[in-house]
DNA sequence: GTGTTACGATACCGTTCGGTACCACGCGAC
DNA sequence: GTCGCGTGGTACCGAACGGTATCGTAACAC
């Protein structure tokens, strides 16, 4: 049972309000077919209502998909704390947990997209937009946890560590969506531990 | 005067024809606002022509759409080519190259957003879309070279080390689209330096 | 000359877009 | 009771979407 980082059904007990089938539906619908391929009135069809619920609710489009976006955000910090957090005390099995996990998940799940922030980072340019500010933020900390879990571990440049770390991550979701098959991915957790290694051991022998 | 990979000024010594300049056009404002974000009036007018310049040449969006990425896949090997051959027989020297040319690039273009080809597969689910089948062909194609160079430089898993360079590359292409500054690519042509350095040394003295 | 080809201009098609106005219903609270 | 309040239904708005039809014309062929 473990956590599916962005698709799953239900992110909370899911009451039947209408405003919450309208967020699942857009939830599913944005990471399926993508934030401007998918109308309002998609939507509220695809949530058992009408555009009108959907504004009384949520207001416009966008903000619905900073709401989304939002949760998605707050759904990936939660897989990632509940990983890290079976191996208390071990930034490396912490690390290698993660990437483990992240592995499995990508590689099982057929209706992996990617992820659905950086997803909407190619669809949303403007920097006004709320979604955005909700995109870098992200990467951000996601690169901030992972050189914070480098230090930790005693890396000789963690920084460095961790941005390798970053592009693992990211080139891993990138290719879910580039290949009809497993692609690249299959490699990701074996080449983190590669690189934890390279970062960790004594010295440079050559 | 390095090449560009994707945004360059001109693919072809650019004849002032109506096709030239709609093809110019869309491939500027799809790479800078995405695909489905333009419409066909934008290119038209950014052309400085009308739409039924670009129907006569093109037929419909969807087709100027393929024909932009199958440009730009074009453009993309025929850097990577001239690229390797500086080092010709020098399989890792190759690598190497590619990695420090193409972080260079990433990080010196303040409007590069990512990879052109890669963005698409965000906005371009349909698997009957022509571009969709671009898209995945230049990824396979990208992966199959990075392998073919790793076998030649020896390295003991050359697959798995084809695998963490594709990773690299597309993690470098996607954190310039959901990082406000240059983000971990800096770090992108080291580690690939590491991993290949992994990768070939003689053995694991663990 | 007469085609042929490419182009610009404009008007138009049906559909969908994000967003709104208005009304009627069922609900629990008081 | 009746008062809100959330809801569903529907009709609607102006704008933009992808795409088409028609006409005129400048350039070039033979």
């Amino acid at each position: 049972m473990t956590a599916d980082l962005f698709n799953l059904s239900a992110v909370e007990p899911a009451p039947d309000t209408a405003g919450e089938r309208i967020f699942q539906a857009a939830r599913e619908l944005f990471y399926q077919q993508g934030i401007r391929a998918v109308g309002v009135d998609a939507i509220a069809a695809a949530a058992g209502t009408t555009k009108m619920s959907l504004y009384r609710n949520f207001g416009s489009k966008d903000q619905l998909v900073a709401a989304v976006l939002e949760a998605q955000d707050r759904l990936f910090w939660e897989w990632w704390d509940e990983t890290i957090a079976r191996c208390p005390d071990d930034p490396r099995g912490q690390i290698e947990c993660l990437f483990r996990e992240f592995e499995t998940i990508a590689s099982d799940d057929d209706s992996c997209r990617g992820c659905p922030i950086a997803n909407a980072s190619v669809e949303i340019v403007d920097t006004d937009h709320p979604a955005r500010r909700i995109v870098v933020r992200h990467h951000q900390e996601m690169l901030r946890r992972l050189r914070e879990l480098a230090a930790r571990l005693g890396a000789r440049d963690p920084d460095e560590l961790g941005d390798a770390l970053m592009l693992l991550m990211g080139g891993s979701f990138l290719s879910r969506l580039c290949f009809d098959d497993l692609g690249p991915v299959r490699s990701v957790s074996d080449v983190a531990r590669q690189l934890i290694d390279v970062h960790t051991r004594a010295a440079s022998p050559a």
